[in-house]
DNA sequence: GTCCGTGCAAAGGATTTGCATAATC
DNA sequence: GATTATGCAAATCCTTTGCACGGAC
């Protein structure tokens, strides 16, 4: 069963036509190396591909992609949007303010006190998101 | 001692000049019902009370006091930013989908986790923000 | 008087939309 | 063949900037 069929599958499932921009823009965000990408680097990595890709189409397919939960949309403080691949677990992020790094975590503890936190508000949450901002390891070593 | 004074003080620390915009606006960060707002509302509500001040210049003063540690700016999932008084106690947000309205919350236990994780990530985490989205209480009666 | 702050209009970046063409089913 | 997608350019939204004038110190 070769990957072109599943994400084939993956398109039908969720009631969207199986378009060339539409595979190529689901094989960047699994295959690129940096799982957390904007629209603008998708759109170059295109580009780059030899394919002949507009930037709003990239928008239009990432947005219509969130709609189907297939992709995860996140505002980090850069100024534009984030997408990643939505492969159901679910996690936070720790994002490095110098080199854009992103790094995934989960803790049980905090998911937990989160429903009790909303709970003691009445609070039905629907999404909840968590960015953890700062200077990566790497990062660090740079005196820079 | 009056009000007018102590804003003067907070203006005059972080060095910027006491300008009737600057008193305006923080004197509306300071009493508006809703502690988050956009800087839209913050332009309408000087119109409202008849002050002639531009958009331009509320952008130009919130950003200034983000600088200075007067303001925090939040970016929701909403699109524009939201700006609140920043009094030194750090607390998070759960911000209703429906009408917008923003709670605060402070946990400490996710607070420790969080330092938790940075440390087991080698981050030096600069600042952290925590969004829980849902739809509140009020709007939870309404079947709308 | 000097320097900083303001208003206005224009620019900017990210994202969306209108429309005619082209592709999928 | 009907419907949905796409590309391009123009439009939109939020925010920032340039510049000449006005106000704070």
């Amino acid at each position: 069963m070769s990957e072109d069929k599943l994400e084939n599958k993956d398109l039908k499932k969720v009631g969207l036509k199986v378009t060339l921009p539409r595979l190529k823009i689901l094989g960047i965000l699994e295959n690129a190396e940096q799982r957390h990408i904007s629209a603008e680097d998708v759109y170059k990595k295109l580009l780059e591909s030899g394919d002949d890709v507009g930037l709003a189409t990239v928008y239009r397919v990432l947005t219509q992609f969130e709609a189907a939960g297939l992709v995860i949309r996140h505002r980090f403080d850069t100024g534009h949007a984030i997408f990643e691949l939505n492969e159901g677990n679910h996690h936070d992020h720790l994002v490095c303010v110098k080199c854009a790094t992103v790094a995934e975590f989960v803790d049980k503890i905090i998911e937990e006190r989160q429903i009790a936190i909303a709970d003691k508000f009445g609070f039905k949450i629907t999404e909840h998101c968590l960015y953890l901002y700062g200077v990566c390891n790497s990062c660090q070593e740079q005196t820079s």
